[in-house]
DNA sequence: TTGTAAGCGTTATCAT
DNA sequence: ATGATAACGCTTACAA
C-alpha cells in the first residue's frame, strides 16, 4: 500500500455527545469552558472529556468559525520569503502570536502584483481579522494600497510607510539610519567616502540620503558626485548584490579614490566587498565598508559586516501587537494606536570598517 | 479616526440572489462555473456577475468549505523559517502551489516539539487535505512520527528519511554528498583533509560520513582522527557557525596540520574560514573549505563557498507534487506515489577550494 | 444543571 | 433553465 492515502471520517460533537450520554450543547459549553461550564456538574465534565478523547473528537473550524463569526486568524501578506529581510519580521509576528490564540495565515506573493491582489482576495474570504504587510523592498507605493482601503480590515504595513487614515505602518528611521552610518565612517576619519545609494523608486533609498545628505551638511562634509552611484531598479532583492558589485566595479575604475564605502543595504555591501577583493584591495585595510539592515548572511562573513540594524522581529512584534488591540478589543479607545511608528536603527560595528 | 478599526459587514449569497432576481442556488452555480451553469441563460449569468460584483460578494471560505468537505489547503510544517534551509524548500512548496487551487497554511513550530504538536492539532482542526514537514536538522526522528501517524492524512516528510507505510518523504543523497564533497578535495591534491562531522544524533551527519568514509576506503586514503571533529548536538541552526568556529580553532591548536577542510554543513564552512582568517591563514590559499547545503549566505561571502548543493526548491516541488497527487485523485492508483525520493546533490565550485 | 432549536453561508439534490 | 430544501458541524439564546 502505498504512504500516500486517507479517507477522512471525522469525528463530530454530536458523536460525543451520544457516546457521553449529553447534548451536543451541553458538550459544546463543556469542551469550551464556556461562561456556562461554570454550571455544569464536575462529573458530567469529566464523562465529556473522556468521550472527546477517546473519540479523538477535533472540533472542526470552518463549523465554528462560520458560526461564531470568528476567524481568529490574521493575514500576512509577505513579497518575498526568500528575502532575509522578511524572514525575521515573520518571525517577531509569530513570535507573538505564538501568545495568543490567533493564527497567522502567510502568504507569499513572490514579488508579483499579480499574486498579491489574488492572494489578499483569499485571505479576504477565509475572514482574517487583521493583516499585516510586509512591504519589501520592491513594494510599490500606491498602486497596492488602493485594493486594502477597500477591505476595512485592521491593517499595519511593515518596512514601509504607507499609513493612510485606514492603515497604520512600522518603519525604520531611514534618515537617522544614514545620518548614523555616515557618522561612523566620518568619525574613523575618512573623508572619501563612496555611496552606492539604493535605487531612486524605492522611498527608503532617498530618505538614507537625506541622512547621509544631512550629516555631511552639519560637517562641511563635500559628498563627491563622482563618488557616488545609484543602484538600478531590480525586481529580486538579492539583486542588490550584483548591483553592488557593478556599481563598485565602476566606481573602483573612476578617478576619484576611496577609503570608504557606504552601501545601501547588507547585500549591496556584500557585493562591494567581493569587488573590493577581487581588485586585490583589503577589507578593511584599503577600504572600510558599511551595510544598513543586518541580514544573516552579514554575520557570517569573514570580515564581519559593519551596519545599521533594523530591529525586524521588534517590527514585526509591534505590527502584531497593533492588530491584536485592534481585533480584540470591540471599540475600545482606538486613540491609542498610533498610526505609525518610526522605530530607532543601531550602529553595528563588525569588522569591515576601521580607522582611516 | 484611528486607522485601525473595522465593522465587517459581509455580502452574502443571498444578498446577491435577491438583488440579481434570482435564487441562491443558480448564483452559486453561476459563480462557481459548477458544471450545471451550462444551462443558465447567458443573460442570467451576465445579471449575476454583475450584482455581485457591483455588491462586492465574495464568498464565505468557512461556509463552503464546511458544505463541501474541502478545505483546499495544505498544512505545511516547518521547524524554523529563519533557516535557509527551510525558505528554500518553501518556495518549492509554494511556487508549486500557485498554479493549483490549494493553499499553503505554514506554521513554524520555531524548533520547539511542544509547539509541533500543537501547530499539528490546528491544521488538522483546520481540515487540511494533505501535510508537508519540512524538516531541518533538529527533527529527531520518533518522537513527533507516532502523532503524524494518528492522523491518517496524506503526509511527505522533506529532508529527513521518515518514511512509514504512511508516510513519505523527499531527501538528499547525503552518502553521495558526502562523497562527492571529499573526492572534490581529493581531486584537487588535498592528502591532509581535516573533517568536522555533524552533530552525532542527526540522520544526515552520519550517511554523510559514510560517504567520506567509502571515499577514502576506495582510495586508500587514511582519515586520520585527529583531523576529525565533531559539533555538538544544538538546537539553533545557525549555531552550526560557532560550532564550526570553535571546531576549527581546536583543529588549529592540534599537531596535525592540513590543507583542507570538509565541513558538515554551510555554516558550519562559513565559521571555520572566519576561525582560519583569524589565525592568519587564507582560504584558500592556505586551506580549501567545502560546505554543504548551498543556502544563501554561501554565494554572498567572500571567497564564495565551494559547496555540495542540495536541490531545495525541487524537494518542495517534489513533495508538494505528491501530496497535490494524492489529494486530487481520488484512489486512482496509489502504487505510483513513491514511499521515499532520494535526490543527488551536486557540487558546485565556487572560489574556497583550489588545488593544494 | 442540562436540553431544544435556530441559524451561520454555502452547495448538492431533487423538483419544477 | 431555475428554484426549494436540506444539510455540513458548531454555538448560543432560551426553555425546562
Amino acid at each position: 500500500m502505498s504512504p500516500l492515502k486517507a479517507k477522512s471520517n471525522h469525528v463530530t460533537i454530536v458523536d460525543v455527545a451520544t457516546t457521553s450520554g449529553f447534548s451536543p450543547s451541553t458538550v459544546s459549553i463543556v469542551l469550551n469552558e464556556a461562561p456556562l461550564s461554570r454550571y455544569v456538574a464536575a462529573k458530567t465534565k469529566e464523562r465529556i472529556r473522556k468521550a472527546a478523547k477517546d473519540l479523538g473528537y477535533r472540533p472542526d473550524a470552518f463549523a465554528r468559525s462560520l458560526r461564531n463569526r470568528r476567524s481568529h486568524t490574521v493575514g500576512v501578506l509577505i513579497f518575498d520569503i526568500s528575502d532575509p529581510f522578511c524572514t525575521l519580521i515573520l518571525q517577531g509576528i509569530e513570535r507573538c502570536l505564538d501568545s495568543t490564540a490567533y493564527l497567522p495565515i502567510i502568504m507569499d506573493a513572490h514579488n508579483e502584483k499579480k499574486q498579491f491582489e489574488g492572494y489578499l482576495e483569499m485571505l479576504m474570504e477565509r475572514r482574517v481579522e487583521g493583516l499585516i504587510v510586509v512591504a519589501n523592498w520592491l513594494f510599490e507605493e500606491g498602486g497596492l494600497l488602493l485594493n486594502l482601503r477597500r477591505n476595512n480590515l485592521p491593517t499595519v504595513v511593515v518596512g514601509r510607510d504607507l499609513s493612510t487614515d485606514l492603515i497604520s505602518s512600522v518603519v525604520v528611521d531611514n534618515v537617522a539610519g544614514g545620518y548614523t552610518a555616515m557618522e561612523h565612517l566620518y568619525s574613523l576619519g575618512h573623508r572619501k567616502i563612496a555611496v552606492i545609494r539604493g535605487p531612486e523608486k524605492l522611498g527608503d533609498s532617498n530618505l538614507r540620503w537625506q541622512g547621509i545628505q544631512q550629516f555631511a551638511a552639519e560637517h562641511n562634509y563635500q559628498l563627491d558626485p563622482r563618488r557616488v552611484r545609484l543602484l538600478p531598479e531590480a525586481l529580486d532583492p538579492t539583486s542588490g548584490f550584483e548591483g553592488g558589485v557593478a556599481a563598485t566595479e565602476d566606481l573602483l575604475r573612476s578617478a576619484a579614490d576611496f577609503t570608504a564605502l557606504l552601501a545601501f543595504d547588507d547585500l549591496t555591501a556584500l557585493g562591494a566587498i567581493r569587488a573590493l577583493i577581487l581588485s586585490g584591495r583589503s577589507v578593511p585595510g584599503d577600504c572600510s565598508v558599511i551595510g544598513f539592515d543586518d541580514v544573516p548572511p552579514a554575520a557570517f562573513c569573514t570580515p564581519g559586516l559593519t551596519t545599521i540594524r533594523q530591529p525586524m522581529e521588534e517590527m514585526g512584534r509591534i505590527a502584531t501587537g497593533w492588530v491584536l488591540r485592534a481585533v480584540q478589543g470591540p471599540d475600545t479607545e482606538d486613540a491609542i494606536l498610533p498610526p505609525m511608528q518610526i522605530l530607532s536603527p543601531q550602529l553595528l560595528i563588525r569588522e569591515s570598517t576601521s580607522r582611516v
